[in-house]
DNA sequence: ATCATAAAAGATACCTGGTCTCATTAAGAG
DNA sequence: CTCTTAATGAGACCAGGTATCTTTTATGAT
């Protein structure tokens, strides 16, 4: 699995290269510790993992990660910006209130939907931000076995 | 239509009221100042036409008013957080990225669609967010109407 | 009308997430 | 190997918002 994640760090970084930027080592420190992550964070995680580096940096490679498509924002319920691997291309998030677990919606199948609605409103559509809450299969599994606990 | 402007800032305050909050003249003056925007606009904004309030007292009031459901926040496309008027319940906002006008759209018919998505992902839906970006009725008149006069 | 009490206000310190500046370092093309 | 330019790091700065604490004020009970 090790290995798989060095695959992944360097997959990062070889989209960086491709559009013009330099592999430097920071850039290698921060695509080696998101290529790690199993779930979004912030920039303060990535911080804590990478205390050597300069924060300025931390913010300037989630940033470019962003641009080059291979970081996506996550917006929480309560308002925090989290940072993600992302699929490529426009999709959307499932996030769980309960345990904080995000699944792509990879099919982003409101766009017609959404073009009609805007269209009707003389609305000439261009883009659109969605985040999907509730409880992912699991969390809702446990609830309900905790409900039946309960009675 | 200075009258009807007063009539709003009242209603807005009986609100407050009904949910048991007291109606203090710093809320008056929030109100009115509410009540007379026709954009969404920032905590900043707010506290530059009511300087002598408090800054700690902008932000609790906009909370109360956003929590109360007199107001609701706008995500701009760059992320800015923006307050506006609400219609009460659920709904999304038209932002035209051109002008920054923003209309509601009231019924929000991706529910169900999304119900049926998150389904079948085993995900139990409890809410969602969504903000559609693009050009407003008068904004995709004008560009056009520029385009034939740029030939 | 007065008073007691709890809520709200205001000043101000603090916090988080992020940008700017500027001097220094290091990719990587030739 | 050298040169150029991009990138880094330190640190000041900024925006938007919260926490703490003391003073003020709205409101319900007398
Ligand atoms: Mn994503
Ligand atoms: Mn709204
Ligand atoms: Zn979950
Ligand atoms: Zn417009």
């Amino acid at each position: 699995m090790r290995k798989r994640v060095n695959a992944l760090a360097e997959q990062l970084l070889e989209t960086l290269e491709q559009q013009g930027y330099r592999s430097t080592s920071p850039r290698r420190a921060v695509a080696q510790v998101i290529a790690n992550q199993d779930k979004h964070f912030t920039a303060e995680n990535l911080r804590e993992q990478l205390p050597s580096l300069g924060r300025a940096t931390i913010f300037r490679s989630l940033k470019l990660f962003v641009e080059t498509g291979v970081l996506c924002r996550v917006l929480l319920e309560d308002g925090d910006l989290h940072y993600q691997l992302s699929h490529r291309g426009h999709h959307h998030h499932l996030l769980c209130v309960e345990c904080g677990s995000s699944q792509d919606l990879l099919g982003c199948d409101i766009e017609e939907l959404l073009q009609q609605t805007s269209a009707s409103h003389g609305f000439e559509l261009s883009g659109h931000w969605l985040e999907v809450y509730g409880r992912c299969r699991s969390c809702s599994k446990s609830e309900s076995s905790a409900e039946l606990a309960a009675v």
